[in-house]
DNA sequence: CAAAATTAGATTGCGCACAATATGATTTTG
DNA sequence: CAAAATCATATTGTGCGCAATCTAATTTTG
């Protein structure tokens, strides 16, 4: 139970400040299930969600990483990592295997089918490019923004989590 | 690797395409995630899920609506909303009750509880915008930016749903 | 070196998200 | 008006996402 500043009626909020397209929160939960929904018909074939397809262009940049610094890479934890990974290793693109020097990591592999997919993805790709019908420029002017924005969301936590833990 | 196999692709893509931070879909999924955890610590107190709040952001808007009406404002099928609204009628925030005009449908309608909420959500909206770190010009600006790629995705989705029936 | 602390993953439980299906109410049609 | 089609919601099964907890391996410390 932080302290907050006594701010009980601080301004008089517009009145539509809480409606909901006004909310960028939902404008980006939108935009999240809309690439879900774009992506699964994509994926489908492949028997790959896309979690997991986040995954495999994440071994695709440095292959046999550990499940940690694949958790670090997509912001997952091993509760979210663990079955998923199990998944993708049934289905055949990916192995695991406990590091030889030091037995309490987990190292992912490629499998021949992890990597022969990533000449699918770039199909997969061009495809979300068309279907955002944005400009390469606009696209990339927004993921700086968003990525902007969630480095500020995440500072907030952590100096909240801080101040929680002081 | 500068020159790849004279495969069907038709484009060379740069070789860093498929790059994490170069997707925008990642991009928007790590905001999503980073906002549904900002908004936990706050909901948290009050028994909410980032998504019951949304429920209550559009009952706020419009009350009595039925589920699917809600359904179609949150993008959410009643296979997410029918448990969802169940919890949040079981911590008091909504009464459901169906329709006696048509009894098929679900009329949802706020409790006192879930009027008085309103209240506390100016200084939750407050707090994320400040977590956000944008101005507010800034957030008017992504907001109404995403939704155009939202709004753009779903027509690419209903298109190729159209070519499947054709 | 042995005990304590830390670390990496896995597991459990709960809630969201969606496809597929089921049920019951309403509307359409023959 | 009765059968068929449509509609609104609920249910089931699978997978993500996270907090909390557990186990085993490694490192730190006394």
């Amino acid at each position: 139970m932080t302290d907050r500043p006594p701010n009980t009626h601080p301004d008089p909020l517009p009145p539509d400040a809480l409606a909901l397209d006004r909310q960028l929160c939902f404008a980006v939960y939108s935009a999240a299930h809309a690439f879900n929904r774009t992506y699964k018909p994509l994926l489908d074939p492949y028997g790959l969600t896309y979690p997991q397809y986040l995954v495999l262009l994440s071994l695709w940049e440095e292959d046999g990483r550990t499940v940690k610094a694949l958790g670090a890479a997509l912001g997952l934890d091993s509760g979210t990592l663990s079955p998923l990974l199990k998944r993708l290793e049934a289905s055949g693109y990916i192995r695991r295997a406990r590091d030889r020097a030091d037995e309490r990591q987990v190292i992912v592999t490629l499998t021949g089918k992890g990597r022969a997919m990533q000449e699918e993805a770039g199909a997969i790709r061009m495809e979300i490019g068309r279907a955002s019908g944005c400009s390469l420029a606009a696209l990339e002017e927004l993921n700086s923004t968003l990525q902007r924005l969630t480095a500020n969301l995440r500072a907030g936590q952590e100096a909240d989590a801080a101040e929680g833990a002081a």
